[in-house]
DNA sequence: TAGAAACCTTCAAGCCACTTTAAGGTCAAG
DNA sequence: CTTGACCTTAAAGTGGCTTGAAGGTTTCTA
């Protein structure tokens, strides 16, 4: 039969908080340890314990996420206090950074399959033989260090995407 | 003055062959123990040295990796021989997968990037209180984990975009 | 009452593509 | 002989996790 929460009474363990959560235990323990959400109490065994309230925190981090936020952002947000104005202000703030990378990645990409596509044509006849390599290594002969440095996605520059 | 490769004859050391090909020196070592270029032989000093094949080469690599190519699909690609048909399959079937990789992230990021600019639509009047976190944990509130999983961007399924 | 099975614990290592740091060897110029 | 520009290796750090090992706890079933 199915195995039942002892302590049901405390609250959720951690794989029922994974499962009405989202997050995997194991990702709920490694966000614990990262001080994105706070050490409970544990119950008389040394098991974790979570409340509602838990729970709604663990979908809001995995809401941020999915918007691919960092941990640092999320720690910023999470810390907000909604009365104060200058925390809305950093919220703004955070959000609008964040828009930022997303953009920057978007063009990043969008230029990039623009290139692949381009490339791609080089092959479309079937039966003849297909200059995708002979092209890459003329345009790597062609091309000075310093040019390419400037074209290319994900120039690491600041941000995860 | 100057410092001057007393083995120019020999070829160029690391430094200049980072410099002329955009790869950073450490990166050409770690390149090299992951096999993506082959060890030469080295100089009576045991400096790594470079000829001018070697630094096409390393400037074919960068060119791949600012297409954001993964190490292991440049792999495949630089162990292709361009007279077989088969090997030039390989180089198609590659290059489209890995454009497949590149349509997927972009169709996420559009849809974070959509997402993200509703969401700062909340906050537009300047002096009034904003709600964007009331809205964010209005959400969280809302959406059940298994909803989630289906949306958000970088669903971590197969590729490193 | 024994043991399977389902859950929990911690700690460590693995993933990718690098970059950075530490500790030291080589070489030419002043 | 020292300075400093270059090179060497090995190891650790980055981010956001996942996976694995080794073991403790609780409930169900034979």
């Amino acid at each position: 039969m199915a195995y039942l929460n002892p302590h049901l009474s405390q609250g959720y363990q951690i794989g029922q908080a994974a499962l009405h959560s989202g997050v995997s235990a194991a990702n709920i323990r490694f966000y614990e340890k990262e001080k994105l959400i706070v050490q409970r109490a544990r119950g008389d065994n040394g098991y974790r314990m979570y409340s509602h309230e838990d729970l709604h925190q663990l979908r809001f981090i995995r809401l941020l996420r999915s918007l691919d936020m960092s941990l640092d952002e999320m720690r910023t947000l999470l810390h907000l206090d909604l009365r104060k104005k200058s925390d809305c202000q950093t919220a703004r703030d955070t959000l609008d950074e964040h828009l930022g990378h997303v953009r920057t990645r978007l063009a990043e990409l969008r230029g990039l399959e623009k290139d692949l596509t381009a490339l791609r044509a080089q092959c479309d006849g079937q039966g003849a033989q297909c200059h995708l390599i002979e092209t890459l290594h003329a345009r790597a002969r062609a091309e000075s260090p310093d040019q390419a440095k400037s074209r290319g996605a994900k120039n690491k520059t600041h941000n995860h995407l």
